[in-house]
DNA sequence: TTGATTGTTTGATCACAATCGAACATTCGT
DNA sequence: ACGAATGTTCGATTGTGATCAAACAATCAA
């Protein structure tokens, strides 16, 4: 018998349920609000980990995406053998009105 | 001779300096975003730091008003013994339009 | 099936942030 | 001059966050 595959569950929280000191920290690392930024460029892409040109290595990479994700600012999902990756803008945006657009001004 | 007295000098960044993910940092706390909230009932007072009622001790509360201080979001000065704190309010709304709308909401 | 791709997990380190108690400094009242 | 009031600073502790290398897992391509 072959093992059987778990294939990767990325959680995806209810934005009504998200903190707002979650987002602000989510929000106050500069590789991260650099991830969000290239996503705000192409709002609509599903980004996979290797389309960012990121200082730090994968390891730490994996890390931030998944803090974005608890902060309900990316959604993810498996695609092959990749990771997919897009942003929630509108719920977001719902949730704290403004405080995408702070990000993309810089 | 009586040692001249060198009478406490708070800093007061000008909001320009002030980049995204410090006043992020800074509004990432509870026990900072509760000082915030309260600032917000009554924009145009000036608070002691007794007036706050705060789990943390005057210590550590001290260091809570100097991060708001660093990140542009009040200002302080000293009034005989006391430490009289205001919020920026204008000048950080203009820096960072609607960050502080969403302190006041939760 | 073998090897390369893509990301996650683990274990460890390092830096920084929050916290406290105690000592200190300044000012005010008496 | 003395003591209370109000914060600040210092030293130490504790916890959390960013980081990396290495091992692991799943998938794809040849």
């Amino acid at each position: 018998m072959t093992t059987t595959s778990t294939p990767k569950k990325y959680q995806r929280p209810k934005l009504a349920s998200v903190p707002l000191p979650l987002a602000m920290q989510a929000l106050a690392d500069p590789c991260r609000l650099a991830i969000v930024r290239q996503m705000l460029a192409q709002p609509e892409h599903e980004f996979a980990c290797n389309e960012f040109d990121l200082e730090p290595g994968k390891a730490t990479v994996s890390h931030h995406f998944e803090t974005l994700r608890e902060a309900g600012i990316i959604e993810s999902r498996v695609e092959g053998r990749k990771c997919l990756s897009a942003l929630r803008l509108e719920e977001f945006e719902a949730r704290f009105p403004g405080l995408i657009e702070l990000v993309r001004e810089g």
